[in-house]
DNA sequence: GCCAACGTTGGC
DNA sequence: GCCAACGTTGGC
């Protein structure tokens, strides 16, 4: 190991379809469906096991960050970019060369509060995350050193 | 449900 | 390689 600094993300989910709840109740999932090249990046060539992550709750009625995961695999092919039934399936994706990657992501705890976008929005020190930028819609994200703890001193 | 912002696709 | 059409995301 050559001392890799943790990294942290974030990484937004629609609570009716995959829940922070849902993920406590599963304790580790594997993040399939993710079918936007720069979101897979920074999955496939970004995350190591162990990185902690932001679990978002988005296009709901309160948007924000809702508890903290951990990244607990390294990338492998999403399995329902292969599968005709999964609303991800990708017929032009090839077993040989998969197109989509996803990571497994571990259950570490739940805020005791939804830290809400609005509220993010209102802190300067946070104005140039990604998540804060407009019309951004990007599902997987890096979070700097800086503003994982700033943001977790919010709680 | 609306719609702005953005990514992808495909005709040329 | 351009770009219009289309589909999706996600806040509101």
């Amino acid at each position: 190991m050559t001392g890799r600094p943790i990294r942290h993300w974030l990484m937004k989910s629609e609570p009716e379809a995959f829940s922070i709840d849902d993920l406590r109740r599963r304790r580790v999932e594997a993040w399939d469906g993710v079918r936007n090249y720069q979101a897979r990046n920074f999955m496939r060539d970004g995350m190591r096991p162990g990185d902690k992550v932001f679990f978002y709750h988005s296009n709901c009625a309160e948007p924000g960050i809702v508890g903290i995961a951990e990244v607990a695999s390294d990338a492998y092919p999403d399995p329902s970019q292969f599968d005709a039934k999964s609303k991800y399936f990708d017929p032009a994706s090839k077993r040989e060369e998969p197109r989509w990657m996803l990571v497994d992501v571990k259950f570490v705890k739940k805020l005791k509060r939804t830290i809400t976008l609005d509220e993010l929005k209102g802190h300067g020190a946070l104005e140039d995350m990604p998540l804060l930028r407009k019309g951004n819609r990007l599902s997987v994200m890096p979070v700097g050193a800086a503003e994982w703890k700033y943001i977790l001193a919010l709680e």
